[in-house]
DNA sequence: CGTTTGACCAGATTTCGAAATTGGTCATAT
DNA sequence: ATATGACCAATTTCGAAATCTGGTCAAACG
């Protein structure tokens, strides 16, 4: 096989059949095994994409990760008042119900992540946590964010907020998450030329911060 | 020893021993004859007070659980002003955090409150639930509350704030969440002359639905 | 007599060594 | 040069024996 197109093709399938187990069966039961069969490969070739079974499974939720945010991203290139924070965290908070795995990643489901979970947030959180606090920040220096609190602590408290939607059952409507956020921290009046104003570099900032995870999963070509 | 006064005295005690264990071990690792003797008494006495282990364990969390809406009831009683949704929560979200087993409840800690958790749920969740809502109205009647959504979805919305708030790690600080709640969920201006005339009111039915939960402690006298 | 207790037992849980499985490697096949 | 699956050390699973525990109740107690 030539080693360009075809090999990423199949660290992609590769990565569909572990997302699959990992889903149906959880991260315990998945065996190298029977994700290569699953791909149609040997067991070896799964050790030319990734040092170990770990990498594996997380490269498949860094997959899924960025795809979340690609969805993001195509919101506010599509309607720039998506650039809102309200408005994000609708659609960000549709997405990661609409993905199981992710669900998975934000609700601590230990049964379908088991020991996957910790290593996860170490993987992942760093950057993302910086990227999302200059969002705010972004927003907060345009008025489209509360601004009697720094952006650091505004973060603190989304989070928890967002958290806890995700972790109720059965999840609230995404307009209630919307209208909360909203209220909880936005100002009175948000203004919908500056939210035009801000929403290419919004797109940027977030296109930016998902290129870092992107060259990690190519890595595995 | 006389039925009367004492009994409830050792019922306490073998609350009082089990707690301690609970919070220690887990309700997997604790065992009636531990608590028994902890507490002083026969293993046999543990069943005079309580059908069975579990209900033996669902009474210390029901005690912990009363004793915290305790705490509230006397907040306001001091305090009108603290009948006002954000103050009261923030009243409430540090008193969970210093109860570890009402933490644990709520944090669904799984390895200290084992199988407990499902039964708790199920045994606390109606009538609470309902008198919260009833909290909720009474301020949405006073403009002491948002009124542009009916107080029930509030009350999801504000459950699952306060969820993620207890959830996170470490536990932000209260006045982080009493800012949020009153941003999230009260009105731009929150008149104090009607707090003072609301607060008794609160009191009152707060203490009527703990009075059901005492009542049913008391049953094992 | 009413109250308390701990010996008792069926059923659940733990233990522990043997058997089976699996992650990761690498000599061989392609 | 690339892909594979047989192989092995290490981990996991299994199962039966041993231990422990929830709940009962006849006896002890006062």
């Amino acid at each position: 096989m030539p080693p360009a197109e075809d090999r990423a093709e199949r660290a992609e399938r590769i990565l569909d059949a572990a997302a699959e187990l990992l889903l149906r069966a959880g991260y315990r039961r998945t065996t190298i095994e029977d994700v290569a069969e699953r791909a149609g490969v040997g067991k070896g070739t799964v050790y030319l994409h990734w040092k170990n079974r770990e990498e594996l499974f997380l490269a498949v939720l860094l997959r899924e990760s960025v795809r979340s945010i690609e969805d993001l991203v195509r919101a506010v290139d599509a309607d720039p008042l998506a650039a809102r924070l309200s408005r994000l965290t609708e659609v960000q908070y549709a997405n990661v119900l609409g993905r199981p795995l992710l669900r998975a990643g934000y609700a601590d489901d230990a049964d379908t992540l088991g020991k996957l979970l910790p290593k996860l947030h170490a993987k992942l959180d760093p950057r993302h946590d910086e990227a999302f606090v200059e969002y705010l920040e972004l927003l907060a220096a345009n008025d489209l964010l509360r601004t009697d609190r720094p952006a650091r602590e505004l973060a603190v408290a989304y989070r928890a907020v967002l958290h806890g939607f995700l972790v109720e059952t059965p999840p609230p409507a995404p307009a209630l998450l919307a209208d909360t956020v909203a209220h909880a921290f936005e100002p009175v009046a948000v203004s919908t030329m500056r939210l035009r104003a801000v929403a290419p570099r919004v797109v940027a900032l977030f296109t930016e911060s998902v290129a870092l995870d992107r060259k990690q999963l190519e890595r595995a070509y």
